[in-house]
DNA sequence: TCAGTCGTAACAAAGATGGTTACTTCAAAC
DNA sequence: GTTTGAAGTAACCATCTTTGTTACGACTGA
């Protein structure tokens, strides 16, 4: 598994969602949305389930229910959809607190923590460049 | 556990070797490391394999055997450590492949694969800003 | 009342990481 | 040649994360 890909699988939703409603459809559903993207229906809401609580998107029950976007896919960026679904850190420090009597020991986590904080800013930059909107454009100009 | 603490292990160890060699030694075992990173000996050995492979680091066997370092630690980046001790990408695709009938399954993966490659080249460029002798001073410069 | 879909719990499978034990191999020192 | 200390490495386990799957309750429009 290595990486994971829950970033992946988020912007295909939104992607798929915004496409779906573009064509004139109102809501759609998670049974749909995983036939596309190859998984199960209930990765799905699991994962728009944390979007939802991010306020990108609602979902409606009952019948006729499903997943509609709270907003233009423009105004959409990767970091948002980060945010909502990833927790923790690029980079973890020690699982257990090194030795604090050692000059290593002591100063390696607030040195590394800089260094950590600097790369993740500049990926959360470049995430916050990229809109939904321009990964849907990105897909659709792919050729047949 | 989340993230991984491996670049930050591979990290301790380096520096650990450069300030104890600084010192006037010459090798450091992986057990004086894995006690001042709190950690197994085993699982120093293993990580610095890994950085031997790369070739920063030389091991010897035998009485008095131990590991040095092949460079100055101001010739070594944390990308260079990054490298030799991570294989995978920071962002995965889909497990399973999307529906290729699908436009957004598709075209996904094209677009995906270009916004995820920029954000690894930044990462890369980042970690290749910091030598392991910036995170040595770094870590003496963190007060008692 | 019915049907369709979300909400969610529960569990399993798989992979990554880290910890531990145990044994072999090596090379310097004696 | 024997001893000794440390690397090399296999094996196993525990834990955590992610993903897949089944099952069933909750909700709501028709």
């Amino acid at each position: 598994m290595s990486a994971n890909s829950r970033l992946t699988i988020a912007a295909h939703a939104l992607a798929w969602i915004g496409l779906y409603q573009r064509q004139g459809h109102e809501v759609a559903t998670s049974e749909q949305i995983a036939s596309s993207a190859n998984t199960n229906p209930v990765v799905i809401r699991r994962l728009l389930g944390e979007l939802r609580a991010a306020g990108l998107v609602e979902s409606r029950r009952g019948v006729g229910a499903g997943w509609t976007l709270t907003r233009d896919l423009k105004k959409m960026t990767l970091l948002d959809v980060y945010d909502a679904i990833e927790p923790g850190p690029l980079f973890a420090l020690h699982r257990a607190s090194p030795d604090e009597g050692c000059v290593i020991g002591h100063g390696i986590q607030p040195a590394l923590q800089d260094v950590y904080a600097g790369i993740e800013c500049t990926v959360r930059t470049e995430l916050s460049k990229t809109t939904l909107e321009d990964v849907l454009q990105a897909v659709l100009a792919v050729p047949r």
